[in-house]
DNA sequence: TAGTAGCGATACCGATGGTAGCGCAATTGG
DNA sequence: CCAATTGCGCTACCATCGGTATCGCTACTA
């Protein structure tokens, strides 16, 4: 059992500032060397780190990729003035951070790791998509299964682009997404073509 | 050199037939096992072959994986009649595509594998995107880098609801889908909402 | 019948994700 | 200052996987 000092804080060796370095380092580890080249040693190495301590604070390669997506990516900032401005602004949000060094190959590696791995694909779901899919869903006031089409589409497209040619999308393209995002989820006059 | 027989094929053991039940035993094993535990081994194993002969036929697991979708996919069938109905055939034959057991993780798999290997993902965007890039954009007569977005669109929302939930889309959001692509992209009347 | 190309089997290699055990260093409470 | 505790670095290790080399053999063609 652990004593339980009355200060919170545990006696013991340093646990703060660790996270941070290891973040940097496993993004800048994967924007050179790609997410197959980006082993655990090299990222151990990179972040000036033994390899036994990621494990020791994380189970798997999987689980520090997604814990440093989840670092990297931080809270949706959504102002709630409109819905089209809302989704405008989430959607560059995420393309803005899936351009950063690394950050889009690591998301796509674990990503498919996940395909083979539920117990990634649990983590990866709860952790990384739900908090934005309710908050979305909260902002804008539309159904989850609606917000989760909306969630498929702008990270699955930008996502798709990064794998293909390896670079972020341009600005553009990333324009024409919002705007047919738009024109579907917010203008909206109903089906023009039913079937 | 090759004594090249005047009837094409040169003596030796036959080469027919193994690629075809390679190609099965590859998204049978995929479909069960998940990409990452679709070894060669064992899907060497599945198809009753020994994994030289993989080797001898592939250069890598890649370009199995690969030539195995591209056996799959096949032509794209469109019928030149209208616009949308040319994208909502495509895009409805895409969703049945890669919900066919073992396609989706597949093709996941190797996205990302080609994320990390230029050569890899050289041989999925020639061999495997072009063909569709030239014939949606003939028969379309869209500019290629908006035919390029439409895929992007569709291929990697279509994957991205693969990888986060493990089942492929459900109709009625395929069809949301459609429609969203048909009024960006075919009823068109130029951008609604300036900026 | 003879020659040839491809197949199966085995053994092997380097790299990788992940684990075990040890000594030690940093922190806190007394 | 001291002692207890906790986490870190290091080394060694394991199973697995992608990929290669080699050899005997077999099915095919001329």
């Amino acid at each position: 059992m652990t004593p339980a000092t009355p200060s919170g804080r545990p006696p013991g060796r340093p646990r703060a500032g660790i996270d941070a370095v290891v973040f940097a380092a496993t993004l800048r580890t994967v924007h050179e060397l790609g997410y197959a080249g980006a082993t655990m040693d090299r990222i151990a190495a990179a972040a000036g780190v033994a390899k036994t301590t990621l494990y020791r604070r994380w189970p798997s390669k999987g689980a520090l990729i997604t814990d440093c997506l989840i670092d990297t990516f931080g809270p949706l900032p959504l102002k709630g003035v409109s819905r089209a401005e809302d989704i405008s602004a989430a959607v560059r949000w995420g393309a803005a951070r899936i351009a950063e060094p690394g950050v889009g190959a690591a998301f796509a590696g674990v990503f498919v790791d996940g395909m083979s791995d539920p117990a990634l694909r649990e983590i990866l779901s709860k952790w990384l998509q739900d908090p934005y899919l309710r908050a979305l869903r909260d902002t804008l006031g539309e159904p989850e299964d609606r917000v989760l089409l909306i969630i498929d589409i702008t990270v699955g497209t930008l996502l798709h682009r990064m794998g293909m040619t390896g670079a972020p999308m341009v600005d553009a393209d990333v324009t024409a997404l919002i705007e047919m995002l738009l024109r579907q989820f917010v203008d909206d006059a109903g089906p023009k073509r039913g079937r």
